[in-house]
RNA sequence: GCUGGAGUGGCGUAAUGGCAGCCGCAGCGGACUUAAAAUCCGCUGGCCGUAAGGCCGUACGGGUUCGAGUCCCGUCUCCAGCACCA
């Protein structure tokens, strides 16, 4: 054998591994700790896979087959995240249905990722959308429900009447749908939600002990947001009226402040147009403008998200004639407006304005033109001057025109206004956070069901542990309703329900959950897949969790790792998991960009259309002149035709360049452009590699100083940089390696032969990221069966002991000449030796030393006047 | 605007506060070949110099240090996420 032949190998290879069961982890082996490493399933798009997928998969393989030879009992699994909308709609337009679409996107993935080689146990697959495996997300289901935290709620939906349906949030891009750029609007529709919130400070608090990036963890306290605060009750003074007859009218406005430091500033108050107060106080006739206030909340309702939120930076509002609220501080009695910038979901819905030290209710104040008060002044400023904006720096404030807080700092200021309020019975200090309860019911066919029954009573029912999974029924077309009814409503045999007992009559629910719900737990399932009568052992699980590495795109840094934590902790809490947390260690792999080419105006060139010429593009756009493109990193796009399909890349150089190249290209976390060239550059390091073993000689011999030393390093810093996955710095020392030791064992002429265990250690350095070439030289190596369990070679640090050093020498930090000293050399010596080199001598001549610094086998320093 | 991350040769990148640019790509020169491909060897940050050698150089401006790509302060640019959350 001397030709590289990929395509054999790896096949091969391939085979021997699924037949032995090579990668089939044990439940748990005496003596042996566990490694539980996952990455994140793939939805199995008709598309197959993307260069993207293999990037995190292989550092998580190159991984675990190093763990396994360092003696881990390794636990590395593979499934699909199946239920979803593509899968729905090629259904919608072709009739197929979604379980074939499915089964054969994920036949192709599994064929594709085979082809990579990793290590999996395919024993241990999972499938969400299998009625063995949803069975158990229902079960999870029913126990969120008995423990109260899954309700039936009016919440407003993202509906888009041109596609006849509701959208998830995802689906929705700056108000449109994302297919067909549809207009999208609010509409209150009955939905399942999780009571998220109840956990909100649990996993506030749970990310201090994980060991994630720094950015995701920050992500996920952003998007819970915590905030502390008071909350404050204004009274409200009508004019017409006041409400006799109406005993319950509401009549005390309680606002939501972070800064209750500022209330002797507040000039108005505003409402959310959809707080409840406004409808009763319209209702009792107290408006008198309530034909604009109708209006307005009209209007406020029909507009979509995009129109509330980034368009309208410009404040809108009406001030509500026949109320006012008094300010508990001082009784001023304050102008009421509604507008849409008060969020009715978060607080109260409703707040007091101080426009002097709030952005938003400094741009309110001026186009409205009301009254601004300074309360809180920079330390050290004395004269008022008319403010320019709104003064919001707390770390520097101090209160004025503020009565008894007058003079406090900030944060003083806000402790004694807590208590004065308290005091007083007119507020009181509050938490809150901007995480709202999980929106978890679809209006869609390919989702797992509700296991729930509405009864003719009113009553609610689970469908009895005993008789899950309740599967989905087949229907004749799976097109939206249009009203908004999910495409469940269809199946009437499926919907109609009759107690086996009492014969009382309901109707099953007809949303289907989210496609977050498969990914909250499935690396549970993974412990024990197969398990009919838990969602996994308990025991199995005390010997799994946590996963230790959790590796995956930066895309999923909130909500599914937010989500899967909150069912984690349910979990927890009820004791079916032995840990509070499942994911200890986290990393996020970085995206691989394509190459993109732009005219000199900014015209991006799809590849098809560029002529290449002496290795430089060439492009035009539209009826316009040919000229020189401009190279730039940028998504890959179908647009662009700049898309590399792995299926290419492994039929021209092979699974194993693919995997080494990927991890070639730099950092694991790093966004990083792909290039064909990069890839046959490590393509050629295989190539050396398989000529050196299979075709020099090799013998049986001990190994030289400088043989050993060259060997030693590369293990050590392969071993090293493994640990710490710097994968690019530990190739790279592998092609050091070949670059170097063949020059050490002897001069010119014939090859001299090769150590066997030169060669035998570093053929299982290269395994775990060239498994293929790894298994086929160390056959060739006279070995039967797999390397995958050998263990991973240890270095001497003897052998890497220097006698002698080469250290660089300095005149007052510039480097002047270098001396080759012995490792041992004291300060004395390295200097005299210093002194002596004829570059450095020139530089002190003539000028005084003030100082020399020595650092033992590192450097000389001549510190000198003139 | 807020939060997180990043700026080093033509390109991807590498450097426990101690020789900036390892390794790879591209480029140049050479060997082999009728020729090409493949392969192998050498050179390759910029400027000055025949050379020895010198000067400059890690986004920009300061600082700490015998010594800074690395630490501190400030500025700019790029990427990602969030964004009327009171």
């Amino acid at each position: 054998m001397s030709e590289y032949n990929y395509a054999v190998i790896e096949k091969k290879w391939q085979k021997y591994w699924l037949d032995h069961k090579t990668f089939k982890t044990p439940d748990h082996v005496e003596g042996k700790k566990k490694f539980y490493c996952l990455d994140m399933f793939p939805y199995p798009s008709g598309a197959g896979l993307h260069v993207g997928h293999p990037e995190g998969y292989t550092a998580t393989d190159i991984l675990c087959r190093y763990k396994r030879m360092k003696g881990f009992n390794v636990l590395h699994p593979m499934g699909w995240d199946a239920f979803g909308l593509p899968a729905e709609q090629y259904a919608v337009e072709t009739g197929t249905h979604p379980a074939v679409t499915t089964k054969k996107n994920v036949d192709r993935f599994r064929e594709q990722i085979r082809a990579l080689g990793f290590s999996y146990d395919w024993d241990r697959e999972v499938n969400t959308t299998d009625p063995g495996y949803y069975k158990w997300t229902q079960w999870i289901f029913e126990k969120l429900y008995e423990k109260g935290l899954a309700y039936v709620a009016e919440v407003p939906v993202n509906w888009c009447p041109a596609l006849g349906t509701v959208l998830a949030n995802e689906e929705v891009i700056d108000g449109r749908s994302e297919r067909g750029n549809h207009p999208v609007i609010r509409r209150p529709m009955r939905q399942w939600m999780l009571k998220i919130t109840a956990y909100a400070e649990r996993l506030l608090e749970g990310l201090e002990h994980l060991d994630w990036p720094e950015g995701i963890k920050e992500m996920q306290r952003n998007w819970i947001g915590k905030s502390t605060g008071a909350e404050v009750d204004f009274k409200m003074k009508f004019t017409m009226g006041g409400g006799a007859g109406a005993p319950e009218l509401p009549s005390v406005v309680t606002v939501y402040t972070t800064r209750c430091d500022t209330l002797f500033g507040a000039t108005y108050m505003v409402m959310s147009p959809e707080h409840p107060f406004i409808a009763r106080w319209l209702e009792e006739g107290l408006l008198a403008n309530a034909e604009e206030v109708k209006e307005y909340r009209r209007k406020a309702a029909s507009k979509s998200d995009l129109e509330r939120t980034e368009l309208n930076k410009d404040k809108t509002g009406v001030k509500l004639e026949g109320v006012t609220g008094v300010n508990p501080v001082n009784g001023v009695e304050l102008p009421i407006f509604i507008s849409d910038y008060v969020l009715a979901s978060y607080g109260t819905g409703a707040i007091m304005a101080v426009p002097a030290h709030d952005d938003r209710d400094w741009a309110f104040a001026k186009k409205f033109g009301l009254p601004i008060i300074e309360v809180v002044r920079r330390a050290g400023d004395v004269e008022s001057l008319p403010l320019q904006a709104a003064f919001t720096d707390c770390a520097t404030g101090t209160m004025v025109n503020s009565g008894f807080i007058t003079g406090l700092s900030v944060e003083d200021a806000k402790a004694k206004m807590i208590a004065w309020l308290e005091e007083k019975g007119v507020g009181h200090a509050k938490t809150q956070y901007k995480l709202r309860d999980w929106l978890f019911s679809r209006q869609r066919y390919w989702g797992e069901p509700f296991p729930v029954i509405h009864m003719a009573d009113g009553s609610t029912k689970l469908v009895p542990a005993e008789d899950l999974p309740l599967t989905l029924p087949e229907l004749a077309d799976y097109k939206p309703t249009g009203t908004g009814e999910p495409p469940l409503a269809k199946a009437a045999e499926w919907v109609n329900y009759t107690d086996p007992k009492t014969g009382e009559k309901g109707v099953r629910e007809t949303n289907t959950m989210p496609q977050w719900a498969g990914s909250c737990w499935y690396y549970l399932r993974y412990i024990d897949p197969h398990n009919d009568a838990a969602f996994a052992d308990p025991a199995k699980l005390k010997e799994w969790l946590p996963v230790d590495l959790y590796v995956g795109g930066a895309e999923h840094a909130v909500l599914h790792l937010l989500y899967s934590r909150f069912w984690h902790k349910v979990l927890f809490d009820l004791g079916l998991v032995p840990t509070d947390e499942p994911f200890q260690r986290l990393v996020n792999q970085g995206m691989i960009l394509g190459m993109a080419y732009k005219t000199s105006r900014g015209v991006l060139v799809p590849m098809d259309k560029i002529t290449w010429r002496e290795g430089k593009p060439y492009g035009a756009e539209d009826g316009g002149e040919e000229e020189l493109l401009t190279e730039f990193p940028a998504k890959m796009s179908k647009s662009l035709k700049n898309v590399i399909n792995p299926d290419d890349v492994i039929r021209d150089y092979g699974a194993d360049s693919l995997r080494l190249y990927e991890m070639f290209m730099g950092p694991l976390q790093a966004v990083k452009p792909w290039s064909t060239k990069g890839v046959e550059g490590v393509f050629r390091f295989l190539k050396r590699v398989n000529k050196l073993v299979t075709e020099t000689p090799i013998a049986d011999r001990p190994l030289t100083k400088a043989e050993a030393k060259v060997l030693n390093a590369t293990v050590k810093k392969v071993g090293e940089d493994l640990e710490s996955l710097n994968f690019n710095t530990a190739i790279s020392a592998m092609m050091v390696f070949l670059n170097e030791f063949p020059a050490t064992t002897g001069g010119s002429g014939a090859p001299e032969p090769l150590p066997r265990e030169a060669v035998e250690k570093f053929v299982l350095c290269l395994a775990p990221f060239a498994p293929h070439l790894g298994e086929e030289l160390w056959q060739f190596l006279g070995h039967a069966g797999t390397l995958a369990y050998e263990p991973f070679p240890a270095y001497d640090p003897a052998a890497l002991v220097e006698d002698e050093v080469e250290i660089p020498v300095q005149v007052l930090g510039k480097l002047r000449g270098r001396v080759t000293v012995p490792a041992t050399a004291d300060a004395a010596a390295m200097r005299a030796a210093a002194e002596a080199n004829p570059d450095v001598a020139r530089f002190l001549a003539g000028k005084t030393i003030v100082k020399v610094v020595c650092v033992p086998k590192k450097m000389v320093n001549f510190v000198v006047r003139p």
